[in-house]
DNA sequence: TGCGTTCCGTATCGTTGTTCCGTAACGTCG
DNA sequence: CGACGTTACGGAACAACGATACGGAACGCA
């Protein structure tokens, strides 16, 4: 054997994390291969070996990103009333998306030219659209949301993208009470629309 | 009087042009300030003089995107019934962003890192914020909703804008019927959530 | 010490955003 | 008609980026 492998596991972990400081403390423009293997210092074509091209990179942090807002979703303490527990289910994605914003937009726009992702990177998203489609599937069981709880899921999920979209982009409104108040106004009629 | 100019509006306008055209045609990634000088038949630093940077270039698809959306609002034909209305606002809108995916991300995401809407630039939305506005405002005068038609006209904004997102990533759902049922579903809530 | 294998990072390439500056076009004036 | 000053144009260059070839270093072993 000739000497230690450095482009391991170990610098997979570095990179990705530099990625994430990056993305958080310099925006998107700022994420450039170059950045990402100075933070973990570490050579132009480690960080290349290690993620492949900058699309995988990117695709890193998109996992990341759902692997975060699973856990943070999945913290979430029970609650008794199921409608509550889609209130604090939107409340939580709201945060998540306030405390992330570009995270976000990697997550649920695409920044990036270079990565789109395929119907197979969709996978990371699964846990998260698992908590909804439970978090559904209780509130229907309860009787107090008629249809199907699949459907229910993806138009509760579509909607709170769309609202913490429209906040993160400061199309929602000026002031944080008349954000709130949007956010209050959608969330009733859609929960009041819903209920059988 | 030295030679006549050739950087003029005229080619403003082949400018803008062509990068619509490059844009639906070959996406994001093929939007290059060379592409666009190729396809207008100028120059390079042609198209700088005229755009400024790649950022004003872009910025003026933004603003055409929403003038043609405007249009497509505007189009649309009176219905009796305001509700009514408001459900052909959505439609248009989600047609909008089905034919015109990109231009849309433009729109609504942030698919380039330079070009970052000002508080400004967001004067280009404002004549599809009417729109929306003057729906919500006759749906509260013939008394079928409750509340400030401004709140509501943002509210439906962000949901739309959230459904029609998540149509365009594929992730609202595989074949057309559940997209489609999801999008009944939602609408068909948050319309009878608002009702009085 | 020398050798073969494997790995590392420097230096490079092509592309893109952006700009400098030499050249050429035009009006004017002798 | 020709020289001149002014102005506009675009080829060519620069910096930064994504991506990679390749020379040489590091290591185990004989």
């Amino acid at each position: 054997m000739p000497r230690v492998k450095q482009r391991t596991d170990a610098l997979h972990e570095r990179g990705l994390a530099s990625a994430m400081a990056v993305l958080a403390e310099e925006g998107a423009a700022g994420l450039t291969t170059r950045t990402v293997a100075r933070r973990a210092e570490a050579s132009l074509p480690a960080i290349y070996e290690v993620f492949g091209d900058k699309a995988g990179l990117i695709r890193e942090v998109f996992f990341e990103g759902f692997r975060m807002l699973g856990d943070d979703l999945s913290a979430l303490p029970a609650a008794a009333d199921p409608i509550e527990g889609i209130r604090r289910l939107a409340d939580a994605f709201r945060q998540f998306v306030v405390a992330n914003p570009v995270l976000a937009q990697v997550m649920f726009a695409r920044p990036f030219a270079d990565f789109d992702p395929t119907p197979g990177d969709d996978k990371a998203g699964v846990k998260v659209r698992k908590i909804f489609v439970r978090q559904a599937k209780d509130v229907v069981e309860a009787g107090r949301f008629a249809g199907d709880p699949t459907d229910i899921a993806h138009v509760f999920f579509a909607f709170v993208q769309g609202f913490a979209a429209a906040e993160s982009a400061r199309r929602l409104g000026g002031s944080k009470a008349s954000v709130d108040r949007r956010w209050r106004l959608g969330l009733n009629a859609l929960i009041d629309g819903l209920q059988r």
